[in-house]
RNA sequence: GCUCGCGUGGUGUAGUCCGGCCCAUCAUUGCAGGUUUUCAUCCUGUCUACCCGGGUUCGAAUCCCGGCGCGAGCACCA
């Protein structure tokens, strides 16, 4: 009896939530290896965060290798810049916690391609084909072969040595290579893809050493097998690249990876993340550089104070689904709130400071006040603020706060400290230590503790930069800590590096 | 034009393979309230969804057919 009930109560377990990512296909522990191959033409974005994040995530669950492959063989159209080989590894490795396993360039696997390439041309898996671009293209509509398929082997392995060849008379966009895969394939995509392309242009690794170059779906699928990929995520645009390369792996007789794929994601307030665009508005100066604030790269968001756990639990938490969805940037906010807000020290900042003069005759007040760094955290200690011993005292509070404080009788508390009643004169008189009503509180600042700050703040839109002058309190905290403006929101301190006496905060969020 | 993929609340997401434990999960956002000497954190409540139309079935988010919508590929870019 309790053996039948047996398997209905297994597949009632399978119906549960499911937690974080799902299972890989045909993934077996220790032996899983992945790979994420930007093109290194900028730092990494928050798009490109998503491969990082979701590949290594699975290579941890795995216990499984990442890769992580510069696919630099277009020196033209996609230029590497070299400053962005090692921004990507830095951004890698913040994101995941932890280095790449293996660091392949393919600007210096280059050997590897055109041996693999010079082999099917033999074995007549490819072909050179000296038809114009537009020439092939109509062929590709009307499914009809072009003069070169016709071409035997020997003939092919000849053209290509022309091709590779200075004096071979071939010159840029006079002949690719092709994969002859039929022009019969219903997907126009499938027909005779060309797998490799003379490119004159030097490049930044390599110089002039290389004619040919292979196009990203040889590349790619060369070097996967070489590397013995076991699983390829990748974007849902890419689901013709993997039938492509399947076609070339089974004339090679090679297994094509197990394939999954992302689809398009935007974030509301960023749009899109083209590196290419982006370079192009810093060059013009609509931006301060890759870390500016209003850019949507890992570096930015770094500066802005998100931290790599957040970024991947938003990713873990949006999965690994073929729809393009567009997702709010409030949802990473949340995220870095709840990650951030335990550890963040809180310290006061006045924007619009109006200075009040305070009687405290009345009143016996301590030589000084211990405020808690962080509300709920105690074992983060407490900010010592002194008072001075005359029987004036002389506080900030914000402008808006002042107000506030004149529409309600002028009584108003400030947090931590005490009662006081001001008068629109800006003077006023401290009357309790003690919360003796229901006032309103505001955040403060004594005179001693003040120090000038500015806030780099972006707009709504993201367009402009603000930078908010005020007084932030005098703190031990090094630059990069990530703070909480008492009544504000999260900022991050930051000092020049030209100029170490000058600080600012970079905003977070609220 | 050809080919491919995707459609669950405002936004994401689970469930879809193997139809019933689904008057549909979880998170986030919005709204309402509570705790709090921050407009933070935390807690409670609450609104809103299976693209449409047929079919199969005792029963469909789930299977079948047709439509519609959105996205992508068909580059000598990645």
């Amino acid at each position: 009896m309790l053996l039948a009930e047996a398997p209905d109560a297994l597949e009632k377990r399978v119906k549960e939530r499911r937690e974080g990512l799902p299972e890989l296909p045909n993934a077996v522990k220790g032996e899983v290896i992945l790979r994420f191959a930007p093109n290194p033409n900028g730092p990494l974005t928050i798009g490109h965060s998503r491969g990082v994040i979701i590949n290594s995530q699975y290579a941890e669950m795995y216990d499984g290798k990442m890769i992580l492959r510069y696919d630099d063989t277009d020196a033209k159209i996609k230029r590497p810049d070299l400053k962005a080989y090692d921004w990507i590894k830095e951004d890698f490795t913040w994101l995941a916690g932890v280095k790449p396993d293996i660091i392949l360039e393919a600007s210096a696997r280059m050997p590897e391609y055109m041996a693999h390439a010079k082999q099917f041309i033999a074995d007549d898996y490819m072909y050179v084909c000296t038809c114009t671009a537009d020439e092939f293209k109509q062929l590709r509509i009307d499914q009809q072969e072009c003069p070169c398929r016709a071409n035997s082997a020997l003939k092919n392995s000849d053209l290509w040595n022309q091709m590779n060849d200075t004096e071979g008379g071939f010159n840029e966009g006079d002949a690719v290579v092709r994969v002859r895969t039929g022009m019969e394939h219903k997907n126009p995509a499938l027909r005779d893809w060309p797998a490799l392309r003379i490119q004159r242009a030097s490049h930044p690794k390599v110089g002039d050493k290389y004619r040919v170059w292979p196009l990203l779906d040889f590349q790619s699928a060369v070097e996967d097998h070489v590397q013995k990929v076991t699983h390829i995520i990748r974007g849902k645009d890419l689901m013709d690249s993997t039938r492509k390369q399947k076609l070339l792996y089974e004339m090679a007789g090679w297994n094509y990876p197990e394939t999954l794929y992302w689809g398009r994601v935007k974030v509301h307030e960023f749009g899109g993340f083209s590196t290419s665009q982006m370079k192009i508005d810093i060059e013009n100066g609509d931006f301060n550089g890759w870390d500016d604030p209003r850019l949507p790269t890992v570096r930015a968001l770094r500066r802005r104070g998100f931290s790599a756990a957040a970024m991947r639990k938003f990713w873990i938490e949006l999965s690994l689904t073929q729809k393009d969805i567009s997702v709010p940037l409030a949802t990473l906010i949340s995220h870095n709130s709840t990650e951030i807000d335990s550890s963040t020290p809180r310290l006061s900042f006045i924007q619009n400071p109006v200075m009040l003069a305070l009687n405290c005759a009345g009143i016996e007040l301590p030589d000084a006040i211990d405020i808690p760094c962080h509300p709920l955290e105690k074992e983060m200690g407490v900010r010592n603020w002194a008072l001075p011993r005359d029987s004036e005292l002389q506080v900030y509070i914000e402008k808006e706060d002042f107000d506030i404080a004149i529409a309600s009788d002028g009584k108003i508390r400030l947090k931590d400290f005490a009662d006081i009643d001001v008068s629109e004169n800006k003077g006023g008189v401290v009357t309790s230590m003690p919360r003796s009503d229901e006032r309103p509180i505001i955040h403060w600042l004594t005179e001693e503790m003040a120090t000038n700050h500015t806030l780099l703040r972006p707009d709504e839109q993201g367009e402009q930069l603000d930078e908010i002058k005020g007084l932030l309190e005098k703190n031990p905290h090094p630059s990069g800590t990530i703070i909480q403006l008492e009544r504000i929101g999260f900022a991050r301190l930051e000092s020049s590096e030209s100029e170490p006496s000058m600080t600012r905060m970079i905003w977070t969020h609220s």
